[in-house]
RNA sequence: CGCCGGGUAGAGCAGUGGCAGCUCGCGGGGCUCAUAAUCCCGAGGUCGGGGGUUCGAAUCCCCCCCCGGCAACCA
């Protein structure tokens, strides 16, 4: 039986619009997924939306929109943009499927029976107007709601507490041991420095909210938004409806995200885990946030790109290339806007898209459109399983790309175009030629998972009966 | 002293004890199969500052300066 590998997103909050960030890691999920899949696993790829919480349900009403209907709205935009993006999700989980819901109530209900749930009160200040829990730093200077202008009541409610401290040592030593291994390995040390820092129990409900699951052993209260969308990670793969199929998928082999919300799934949701007596995750690897210009995305400074903006300039597989090649996966990265420019034209049109423009003209030209010898390529092209696996895409890319530096040297070394002149060096023109078809083809296998339709088009274009040139693969852009 | 990173060529980044590297950009030359693409050569760095350890430090230790993040759920 083939090996699995179970890897998700983070199920992306509805209240936003896919951007560059969501894009980021999905299409590194993606990635991975395609590269486990081409070697034979059998793969298992989660995204979806995360749906319920106030705050949904007060931009539902501010679009004058039903709470549902607004989330119909906006996960379409989620499927839309990673339809466009060229990712092979298997399944696309929203918060508000039934199945989910279901598998949450019998989730809490375990940890309720379990005893690592108690009653607790929560206080805060609650603004009546709002609707909602106030923190400190959302009022103004005289501590008035910015909205309405009054002060929020400090009201308490009943809630309902997860026993963490009671796993805090086992998930410590468990992320100590890398039994769940945090990557990169300075996102470990931060994880362990939060140990130090001391964690207290959460709430894992609310009271005052409408929009969400309610909790089994108490329906006044609905689980908490974040406690429950972990939860979509088991849920997806048949927690409690489908033993057999969620014996197959869990534990997840690679948890990804970026870096915000490490805590949640490195520390709680173990500790959850745990206490429902399920497997930890193995993995989670937390990657590292873009600034533009060296200023922090935020909708605020309106420098959130969108992921459509990008493929509208560059197309599908230069987009998801471009991303992934900026800078160290596990790292934070500034990019400058030009500079997409400058490597779509220098990395893709010059260097790879020429590269195969060249070949493929060659081989029409000089050998009437068939591949002349079957012989191996000459350019060692590394394995290198290991460093994507790492998730060190950068580092792959950059291998790729020094073989195709390879290829273009060894060319300019040969001088085809003489031996084309010459009929006694029409061996060995063949021989070269053979040699590039060969390179291009084992470099179409290793960057289909990066740029799928690129892949496919060059090991089209070799398997093609009659070989011709065509159209470049990346136009030069101005 | 809350915790964790980072400061290396014009730009973006590797390098974590042994001659300072990669990509882009820039300057010069070559080629003509190719998308004014490709190939070769070159310029460009007191490795944030100071002190120390060492035969030898970008790399290890101490002090200082600057930038960012987490703690405080925007991927």
């Amino acid at each position: 039986m083939a090996k699995k590998f179970y890897i998700t997103t983070p199920i992306y909050y509805v209240n936003d619009k896919p951007h560059i960030g969501h894009a980021y890691t999905t299409i590194a999920a993606d990635v991975l997924a395609r590269h486990y899949r081409q070697k034979g696993y059998d793969v298992f790829f989660l995204t979806g939306t995360d749906e319920h919480g106030a705050k949904v349900a007060e931009s539902a009403a501010k679009a004058r929109l039903d709470p549902q209907s607004f989330c119909d709205q906006n996960s379409a935009l989620f499927k839309e943009a990673f339809k466009e993006l060229n990712i092979s999700n298997d399944f696309f989980i929203r918060t508000t499927d039934e199945r989910h819901a279901a598998s949450v109530s019998k989730f809490m209900q375990v940890l309720y029976d379990r005893g690592d749930i108690y009653e607790g009160t929560y206080e805060g200040l609650y603004c009546v107007g709002c609707e909602k829990f106030m923190k400190e730093r959302d009022l103004d200077e005289a501590g008035n709601c910015p909205d309405h202008g009054k002060p929020p009541e400090k009201v308490s409610e009943k809630n309902y507490f997860f026993n963490l401290s009671k796993y805090l040592k086992q998930v410590q030593a468990l992320i100590e041991a890398d039994t769940i291994t945090v990557l990169p390995a300075t996102k470990k040390q931060e994880v362990l420095g939060l140990f130090k820092q001391g964690l207290e129990d959460f709430s894992v409900s609310r009271e005052k909210v409408a929009w969400g699951i309610p909790l089994p052993f108490d329906q006044k209260q609905k689980t908490y938004v974040w406690v429950e969308a972990l939860q979509n990670y088991i849920s997806a793969v048949g927690y409690g409806d489908h033993e057999k199929e969620f014996a197959k998928w869990w534990p997840a082999d690679v948890h990804l995200m970026a870096r915000d919300i490490i805590k949640f799934h490195a520390i709680y949701w173990p500790a959850m885990l745990l206490a429902a007596d399920i497997e930890v995750p193995r993995v989670i690897y937390a990657h590292g946030f873009f600034s533009l210009d060296k200023r922090k995305m935020s909708k605020t400074l309106g420098n959130v790109i969108d992921p459509h903006e990008l493929v509208q300039e560059f197309g599908v597989d230069a987009t998801r290339y471009l991303l992934l090649s900026q800078f160290p996966f596990g790292q934070d990265g500034d990019i400058k806007r030009s500079l997409f420019k400058e490597k779509y034209n220098a990395d893709l049109a010059n260097n790879l898209g020429n590269l195969v423009s060249r070949v493929l003209n060659m081989i029409e030209k000089y050998a009437g459109g068939v591949i002349p010898a079957q012989v191996p390529s000459p350019i060692y092209l590394e394995h290198s399983d290991e460093k994507i696996e790492q998730l060190q895409f950068d580092l792959v890319l950059n291998e790729l790309w020094q073989a195709i530096d390879q290829a273009n040297q060894l060319i300019d070394e040969n001088e085809p175009w003489k031996m084309a002149q010459d009929e006694s060096k029409k061996a060995g023109l063949d021989v070269l030629l053979g040699q590039l078809a060969a390179f291009l083809m084992d470099c179409a296998v290793a960057i289909r998972p990066f740029m799928p339709s690129t892949g496919e088009k060059i090991i089209g274009s070799l398997m093609s009966p009659r070989i011709e040139k065509g159209d470049p693969l990346f136009q030069r852009l101005k």
